[in-house]
DNA sequence: TTAGCCGATACGGATTCCCGTAAAAATTAC
DNA sequence: GTAATTTTTACGGGAATCCGTATCGGCTAA
């Protein structure tokens, strides 16, 4: 089993239950615990120094960031220590369900697990550190069909920027400046007009306003 | 001390520590626990019937309700079990940071207590328990002032009314048929313009999605 | 009662958005 | 290299929104 395992949470509350699941796992839970990103960057590095490198992370996704941090969401935190320590198992334990947020963690970040916050979350923790140990994924039950599952329109980055400044106040008729800027395309109007038109036909969606509601309740921006 | 607290929880990590909290101010965790709303209603009903209420309520706010459940979130129940029980005492333990959402559990449905889910919060639920058991009410520490400090704008039903059906997709136009039928009032369309001119202008924003975005990030719709 | 005030509604011009069509450019096929 | 196809852009009419102004209707105070 692990026998160096860290955890990155601000809850106190879960933070508790997390450790108690590693000690019925006979993992020692000794200054292993950090509450914000920054902290556990830093944990990770120095016991990389020391020789004595964690071998496992467990992560919440959302952390309120109070003091003005370098690194303020779980997101940003596994690209860091994946960047810092490649061979580092990476648990995600969040209470997020968005199938968007959850695909992008295992097909773009690489994580090895991921476990919702939930009526068993305990006892699905402990298997995902053991299901991990042995080298395979993890993730909660009921979440895999939703992961795989498409959504009925696949947002491309050029959606994802239109839809945003659309969401920041930006007339539709300045976009083109603004992709342009990005070096974005096709940033032409009519472009970005068919392209709105495309979107909301798929979805069945009706008006920007509800695009915009749609995509803040899917976490797509 | 109180002798009978009902857990409201579908976390089972969470539902761990609360419990461990309430053992340790010698409160008897036995057969206090519901993992969705309406089992929690039922409990608390059942307990009245025999005679043996439920002194106080710790209920989060957000269930993922994965069956079909007549109460699904925490601010349903704590209506229904006010109105079943008016004496009962209720904590609020939740993540959520909204000032509107938090000020308008003690303002509308007159929580005793508010605990937000973060570094501290199994010392702080602690804290609440024994404050409340004295007739006082309690809010996380940093939460007093947010909660206090009103919004650039209050959002008025009819505002509410508004955005949320803006966000359905509703066209502006059919708003004041919407309006009448909900008797809702001024329902003119130049009425519907000036309020939603007036409330971008006061939040300096631009647009009627932006204003979307807006409410959905603040949870006001 | 009546003059004055204030909010709600009606109206109209300017702007922006929607959407279909056509031209232009880029890509692909042969 | 040219034709065919697709993608991008340009254009224009109609709808919806924005915003200023004016009218309507109820309320208050002298």
């Amino acid at each position: 089993m692990f026998e160096k395992v860290l955890i990155a949470e601000d809850h106190q509350s879960i933070k508790i239950s997390v450790t108690q699941t590693l000690t019925n796992l006979g993992i020692e839970a000794r200054d292993n615990y950090a509450y914000d990103c920054d902290n556990a960057l830093q944990r990770l590095k120095k016991a990389l120094q020391d020789n004595a490198p964690f071998e496992l992370l467990i992560t919440d996704l959302s952390f309120d960031d109070r003091a003005i941090s370098i690194i303020s969401s779980g997101k940003e935190l596994i690209d860091a220590a994946r960047a810092l320590q490649p061979s580092l198992k990476i648990i995600v334990f969040s209470a997020e369900s968005s199938a968007s947020v959850i695909g992008k963690l295992f097909e773009e970040q690489g994580v090895n697990g991921y476990v919702k916050k939930g009526r068993s979350d305990t006892e699905e923790l402990q298997k995902a550190v053991e299901t991990i140990h042995k080298g395979k994924t993890f993730i909660s039950p009921g979440l895999q069909q939703a992961v795989k599952a498409k959504n009925a329109h696949d947002f491309t980055p050029l959606d994802i920027a239109i839809i945003t400044q659309l969401a920041k106040g930006m007339l539709q008729k300045n976009l083109p400046a603004y992709l342009q800027e990005q070096n974005l395309k096709p940033s032409g109007l009519s472009s970005v007009e068919k392209r709105l038109n495309h979107i909301r036909e798929t979805l069945h969606i009706s008006s920007n306003e509800q695009l915009v509601a749609f995509c803040k309740d899917k976490k797509i921006i």
